[in-house]
DNA sequence: CGAAAGATTGACAGCAGTCAAACATCGTGG
DNA sequence: CCACGATGTTTGACTGCTGTCAATCTTTCG
């Protein structure tokens, strides 16, 4: 792995909203110190060049990454030379929370763009969440909402057709960036090829550009392909009618105290 | 839900290894207390018929169940009105962990067999790893390995063959049935009809029989259908190549300290 | 400018789906 | 003990969505 370290830029007395604090947000507001800690936690950053990684599939955990901007894929290799992306790394999701539980990491999670993440100490984490429950619960409730959309996933994969699945990749990706405040409007910054949309739906490359351009030609999308993707939802309704959406699955903002 | 309640044989000073202990100690051991403190958590059981729903799709939470004996599964309803199963939920499973975090289920649990199970309320649960931060931590290791399940299940889905994905969930039962103590040899009992397992894998019912015919041909496996369901292992290595199975997904005894 | 990466398009192949009918098994009740 | 309906399995014929292969085009970037 490929690695500049850096101090970040945050000083300690000036809160900062990180993209993690703006994803907890969503499960419930935080105190000024939960906020700190946070802060604290995310205060030694590095960065990756697109292509480097994390963790590697099959080796042992050392310490865990908080992405701060950028994007990274967790993928698995099958021993039949098949790639599949599991899901897509955004800023503020960890990678891994595993490496608090197990020993060897299942998945490799690899850079997909220029990114910065924060490296932080298993221990740190743990000691954290050990004198904080609350926090510590927040942090079970991020780690179960890829869960939820692991799940969302395989019933994608097992019983959408091409044109929902990449539907729904699409919007999928467009709340978790609003959650965090990079995706405001429809049209946003998606930094993947039609390969990686292919690993990542269970297609071929050939087929997601077909259907791409399906999804364009009846109005409901359009891209920008290349390293600089900007994709446009034009028809929402249209869009989500394909994917056979329903947002619930993301469980933002439903804290039931 | 239709449910007989009653009192379960165990007695407070007996301890008994159920599945979920079981299952936990493929983490690490437990002790006398913990134990204990489980046996209390399942103390409260109940029976459900093939078919029963615990948690309904887009309802909320109201309690948590432990699995004691039976199996159910974890759908999801599609609005395009097809079904996916995203897991099988065994003995010793919770269902679901998610009512500690969510407010609302976005997949339904159902009996598919009939079934006995421990009725846990949200409180009890959070006040255990409340005053018990080891036992939070087995927890959610628990809840992490049905993660890790799940994104083994998408690599299936996006990259694997009816006849792996077939090979794939025959061999994950077979591992996760003796970790409970309900496999101990290469033939044993799996209650799932051809539909139930199309469901899992994305294939239909149809494909399925063509894809098991094929594999008993081959002399990978036997089985014997029906609602007495019963496979053997023949040829474990071949199943394996099938599938292109590696079971350091699975996340059994390999804890950390 | 040239190489590399990525997107686009066409022709064709094949894995898995669909439809439909026959067969087997199980549980129930007369 | 057998008849019967319900559920589940098996098989065949045919279809179609998506994959494969390969060539060309476009964009990016040093």
């Amino acid at each position: 792995m490929r690695s500049q370290r850096r101090r970040s830029g945050a000083s300690a007395s000036v809160p900062i909203a990180t993209p993690l604090i703006r994803k907890l947000r969503a499960f419930r507001s935080l105190s000024e110190d939960e906020t700190a800690s946070i802060n604290t936690l995310e205060k030694t950053t590095f960065s990756l060049h697109a292509g480097d990684e994390f963790i590697r599939q099959n080796t042992n955990y050392r310490e865990l990454y908080i992405i701060i901007s950028g994007w990274a894929a967790r993928e698995k290799c099958i021993e039949n030379g098949r790639r599949q992306i599991v899901n897509f790394v955004l800023p503020g999701d960890f990678a891994c929370f595993n490496a608090c539980l197990f020993k060897r990491s299942s998945h490799t999670v690899r850079a997909i763009t220029e990114l910065r993440a924060a490296r932080v100490k298993r221990r740190q984490v743990l000691d954290l969440m050990a004198q904080n429950p609350g926090l510590a619960l927040a942090f079970h409730w991020a780690n179960s909402c890829e869960k939820s959309l692991l799940e969302e996933r395989v019933a994608s994969l097992g019983r959408r057709d091409a044109a929902a699945r990449i539907a729904h990749l699409i919007l999928e990706l467009w709340y978790r960036l609003k959650v965090v405040g990079l995706a405001n409007r429809r049209e946003f910054h998606v930094p993947l090829t039609q390969a990686l949309i292919a690993d990542a739906t269970g297609l071929t490359q050939v087929y997601v550009n077909r259907t791409l351009k399906r999804l364009q030609r009846e109005g409901a999308i359009t891209f920008r392909s290349g390293p600089k993707w900007q994709v446009k939802i034009v028809d929402l309704k249209y869009l989500k009618d394909v994917a056979a959406f329903n947002k619930s699955y993301l469980h933002f903002a439903e804290y039931h105290g």
